[in-house]
RNA sequence: GGAGAGGUGGCAGAGUGGUCGAAUGCGCCGCACUCGAAAUGCGGUUUACCGGCAACGGUAACGUGGGUUCGAAUCCCACCCUCUCCGCCA
């Protein structure tokens, strides 16, 4: 969420920014609003002031036991009925304010790329001593054999993709045996590397979250499309604003309890609960989505706190199932493991102060390289342009793994520094230590690893001629024993 | 799911219609005393927004939303959450 008074210093920064994504500038009809809403808040105020103080004058007189004068009575009366007014103005045109801001994307930084898709993004060279001279890591390995795609090695080792879609429908998999193991040993395997070696405290959190954590993690309401929402039972909720709204208009309108009688009232009621309870299938006060990723949970983990700056930098993981509807990708990746509805994910948020979180980033995506080397499995690191950043990131670095059997390289995470966007969504603030000012965090998030997408590349990477898989050294300790995954 | 209790500042906790943004204690900050510290004393210490160069002035917030009233932390209604007991349950 874009701060109104940044926009208005910040004029021409702020669409040109817009510009660098793509769209067309919107800080003169915002700052209108704005002022707008400034000059009836302004008015509405002092309107309340005298309210207050003719109020006090008016409990003086009576406490006196006096009668207060005919001009006063008459003032307030006139003020209570015009203030509402002002009041609903103000409300409005907040509203309308809110509603433009909230589906405005955060602002690119100076660093990051112009571009319009994911062929704009720049190679970012790895740099350490085991990197390759054309900014890539690792060795990618020669077969002997021609190597497979995971979608055709797989099924025989225990990745029942027939199974899945029968239960649930396309982009649902099964995992058996082998497949299932692996698949867990990659899940603990991160988590203990994020957590002993890269000082991510390990949490367990909800899976399903209600609209404030989605809101403020930027993923509503403009991508409500993307994610699954659930419905606890509204039966109850909603029987209760039907017995409310009859109570209100038989209060309101005395005259329909004469004609109707309280039997008629109550048959009427009914009729309208019938056909209600049979209409309304998204109440959205009861709903609860199911994270796309658990960047929701944890970063939401925050939300409206009022943090210690001792507190920061506050590092999180989580190992966690998302779930995405991946609407709009039809088509798209529909073969085989990588585009799933339902996949874990081991996930890195960190809330940091605003001066930290440039160094944070880099810190990230070496926490999420760090697997991959592990594992050695081949990969290279791109920061992405402005035309393929998410809508709350300022910068984003995409890893992607060597893919040896589709002879591509393939996204397999994505670390993004929001700055404060989301920070303000959340109202997530710290203490600036010795002094009296608050701050807004920033929020880092990022994949260390995506776990499917992961056993993908260990797949197609660890193939042998035979349709086997070796397991790779660095989850051994996890594999209870089983060194090779054979076809059955 | 049933019964009961409760939600007030960083924390604890008072407050049942106006003088309450709110006693008191703890914590924190400053000052005094001290060689220094502890103890003690004095002062300060919520947040957001609006106006103002500023000093400062104003508005709002006592779980959330509505209502009653000239005026609500306080009264009424609904909802949410927490705790205790019972029931059920991985």
């Amino acid at each position: 969420m874009h701060d109104i008074r940044f926009i208005r210093e910040n004029r021409d920064a702020f669409d040109a920014g817009l510009a660098r994504r793509g769209l067309p500038p919107q800080a003169d009809d915002l700052i209108a609003l704005d002022s707008a809403i400034r000059r009836e808040k302004t008015a509405m105020q002092e309107g309340l002031a005298r309210k207050n103080e003719l109020s006090k004058e008016f409990g003086n007189f009576k406490r006196q036991g006096l009668t207060p004068p005919a001009d006063l009575q008459a003032e307030l009366e006139s003020l209570k009925h015009n203030l509402p007014q002002g009041e609903r103005e103000v409300e409005k045109l907040s509203a309308e304010l809110k509603a433009a801001l909230e589906i405005i994307p955060n602002l690119p930084a100076a660093d990051v790329p112009d571009g319009s898709g994911e062929e704009d993004n720049v190679l970012v060279p790895i740099k350490s001593e085991d990197a390759n001279e054309d900014g890539t890591w690792g060795q990618k390995r020669t077969f002997d054999f021609p190597p497979r795609e995971h979608a055709d090695i797989a099924p025989a080792l225990g990745m029942d993709f027939e199974t899945g879609t029968r239960l649930s429908g396309a982009r649902f998999t099964f995992l058996r045996g082998g497949m299932a193991r692996l698949h867990r040993a990659l899940g603990q395997f991160m988590l203990d590397v994020q957590t002993g070696e890269h000082g991510y405290a390990e949490c367990n959190p909800p899976v399903l979250v209600g609209d404030d954590a989605m809101y403020g993690t930027d993923k509503l309401p403009k991508f409500a499309g993307d994610s699954f929402q659930t419905n606890i039972s509204y039966v109850n909720w909603l029987n209760s604003m039907i017995d409310r709204m009859t109570d209100e208009v038989v209060e309101e309108n005395p005259k329909v309890l004469g004609e109707l009688g309280e039997e008629g009232v109550k048959r009427a009621t009914d009729r309208v609960r019938e056909k209600w309870l049979a209409d309304f299938a998204k109440p959205e006060l009861t709903r609860r989505w199911l994270i796309p990723t658990s960047e929701v949970s944890l970063t939401a983990s925050v939300m409206g706190e009022l943090l210690d700056e001792a507190a920061l930098p506050m590092r999180l993981t989580a190992l966690t199932l998302c779930f995405r509807s991946e609407a709009g990708a039809a088509g798209r990746d529909t073969r085989g493991f990588i585009r799933q509805h339902q996949f874990e994910k081991c996930e890195l948020v960190s809330i940091v102060r605003p001066e930290d979180s440039e160094k944070e980033h880099d810190r990230m995506v070496l926490a999420a390289q760090s697997i991959l080397e592990k594992l050695n499995l081949p990969y290279r690191k791109l920061l992405l342009c402005t035309g393929d950043m998410g809508f709350g990131a300022r910068k984003t670095y995409d890893l992607e793994v060597w893919l040896p059997g589709q002879g591509a390289y393939r996204e397999i995470s994505s670390c993004s520094n929001t700055g404060d966007f989301q920070a303000r969504r959340m109202n997530t603030r710290y203490r600036v230590a010795g002094e009296k000012r608050t701050e807004f965090v920033h929020t880092l998030n990022g994949s260390g690893l995506a776990v499917g997408r992961t056993l993908v590349a260990v797949i197609e990477n660890y193939q042998n001629a035979d349709g086997s898989v070796t397991v790779p050294d660095a989850l051994l300790p996890y594999m209870g024993g089983l060194e090779i995954i054979r076809p059955n």
